[in-house]
RNA sequence: GGUGCGAUGGCGAAGUGGUAACGCUGCGGCCUGCAAAGCCGCCAUUCGUCGGUUCAAAUCCGACUCGCACCUCCA
């Protein structure tokens, strides 16, 4: 079960995955500071991470997948104290926020989400760890980490510490030991908010919590640590310093990141006016087409945002949804012989399928192949589908097949169900049509029957040969959001 | 200045030694009253440039050009 090969950070190339538990998975990734609606960039993460965990579960792993969430931060300080509000109240609002956008991508719940404010014992048990080990020291309330004490500093970021030095461009705290040395505690400022600890009030550096909460949940070692390309640097390399620097064994076996967003061809920032929320993708397409798109380029590769490639995208996961949704109609006139030589055929070309998916998820969860192996499986079922010799089962079956493939990506083929509301005044508008074509159909009648008789009209305009009416109730239904087709089977319809 | 990544057809994008997936667009054909959806076929002798290794390179090595990111809060 274990043929995944993973691109490790810490290596620079691809390893075969070999869990540190047989059968199980342990997974923490960064989520984000919750100051504010998460932005585009914060999207890919959550996406990309919950492709890897599922297809992780897909293989019959026992995943456990721990994201955080910063609520203690400058940033939300900053913001509470803008708007006049307790900035944990502030950090709590925003959690709630990334939820309803997580479920927009389709990402399904991590098993624990740790938050920095009910984590104080465990980080400031970490920290006071840390001085006893002598990897840190503390200077008049605040807590440093000695980076001279931790002999692979660097490691993941292959950076040396002159390195860092060369390039520093932050006005470095005299008082400390060497200018690398980063904060683990920060004393308390007047007006912000402040935990007890053994060095006086203060709050935590912004590393480590990652150090605390992964240990708790996951352990001193576990499988994967995950985050954004950007955390590699000085995020990442602090948590290895910390934890290592206390357990001295690996915090991680695989580390993962991925590539970077940019709008336009240009990098987000604020200055540049591109700084766009997720939701403000989210007007303007789906929520499943924003995830195609992320998942349409490899994880690691950097990835352009605009509306012409988000409409490409869209038109791709409509080519998959409407090979499901035409074999679905398909299945109930389909009376071929499930042992002729097409259908044989067919699920031969099903099962390559399924294998190129497989073995393009195991190659660094390339999904930019795996969508090819969907695309590949549409085109047969397709084809399949369209063929007067298909045997329902073997069509069901293939059917199946690609919809439980696309569901490892979190993508939804099958047409969702819509809600009564909108039937009701879908029902109303097909009964205003009804009676325009001087046809009296009962009340009571539901969408479906009211439909079958609309078509059956159009029928007899057909037979008859007046494309006129016939193409007036085609329009009408279509500005209904309702589209016909017509197949050798009949005609067919669904909402657009 | 340091570190790392990338450059593939009109566009997007896979592809780490054996002569270029997949999607969109375009063209031709089939199906259709017309559509829609779909199927079949065509569209890079070529993978930034120049050298090298090899029987064989988009794939390995070197140099160069261009682009990007990180070194500061950032996914």
């Amino acid at each position: 079960m274990s043929d995944i090969r993973i691109h490790n950070t810490l290596s620079g190339s691809k390893e075969p995955f070999i869990p540190l538990n047989p059968g199980k998975v342990g997974m923490y990734c960064c989520g984000p500071t919750t100051y504010n609606f998460i932005h585009v960039g914060n999207g890919r993460p959550l996406v990309v991470f919950d492709t890897i965990r599922r297809y992780f579960t897909y293989k019959g792993y026992d995943v456990t997948y721990v994201v955080n969430f910063t609520d203690v931060d400058d940033k939300i300080i900053k913001r509470a104290r803008e708007e006049g509000q307790e900035p944990q109240a502030l950090a709590d609002h925003y959690i709630q926020e990334y939820f309803k956008d997580a479920d927009a991508l389709g990402a399904l719940r991590a098993d624990v989400y740790p938050q920095v404010s009910t984590h104080m014992p465990e980080i400031i048990a970490f920290v006071a760890a840390l001085i006893q080990e002598g990897k840190a020291y503390e200077l008049e309330g605040d807590v440093y980490y000695a980076v001279e004490k931790f002999a692979d500093y660097g490691k993941l970021s292959k950076r040396s510490r002159e390195d860092l030095l060369d390039g520093a461009r932050v006005d470095v705290d005299q008082r400390k030991k060497d200018a690398a040395d980063f904060a683990l505690w920060k004393k308390a400022k007047p007006g912000e908010p402040s935990w007890e600890s053994p060095w006086g009030l203060g709050r935590p550096g912004w590393h480590i919590e990652c150090s605390a909460m992964s240990h708790k949940y996951l352990g001193e070692s576990f499988d994967i640590h995950g985050g954004g390309a950007d955390l590699v640097f000085p995020h990442h390399e602090n948590e290895i310093a910390q934890s290592e620097g206390r357990f001295k064994r690996p915090m991680a076996k695989y580390w993962i990141h991925n590539g970077f967003i940019t709008i336009n061809q240009e990098k987000m920032s604020k200055s540049l006016g591109n700084f766009f929320l997720l939701r403000e993708i989210l007007e303007k397409f789906p929520g499943q087409v924003v995830r195609f798109y992320l998942l349409s380029v490899h994880y690691r590769s950097p990835l352009d945002f605009d509306d012409g490639k988000l409409q490409v995208a869209q038109k791709g996961l409509e080519r998959l949804k409407n090979a499901v949704r035409v074999a679905a109609s398909v299945l109930e006139t389909a009376a071929g012989d499930a042992d002729n030589q097409e259908s044989r055929l067919f699920l031969r070309e099903t099962e390559e399928g399924k294998k190129q998916f497989e073995e393009a998820m195991n190659d660094d969860f390339n999904t930019a192949l795996a969508i090819a192996a969907l695309f590949d499986l549409a085109r047969i079922l397709n084809s399949y589908a369209a063929d007067r010799q298909a045997a329902a089962a073997v069509l069901q079956k293939g059917l199946d097949q690609l919809v439980a493939l696309a569901g490892v990506l979190g993508l939804e083929l099958m047409a969702q169900e819509n809600s009564g509301q909108q039937d009701q005044e879908l029902n109303e508008a097909l009964a205003e049509l009804l009676h325009q074509l001087r046809q009296t159909e009962g009340a009571e009648a539901t969408v479906e029957e009211k439909m079958a008789a609309l078509l059956e009209l159009r029928q007899a305009y057909r037979k008859a040969k007046d494309f006129a009416g016939a193409d007036k109730i085609r329009d009408g239904l279509k500005n209904l959001g309702l589209v016909v087709e017509d197949t050798v089977a009949g005609p067919r319809w669904h909402k657009a």
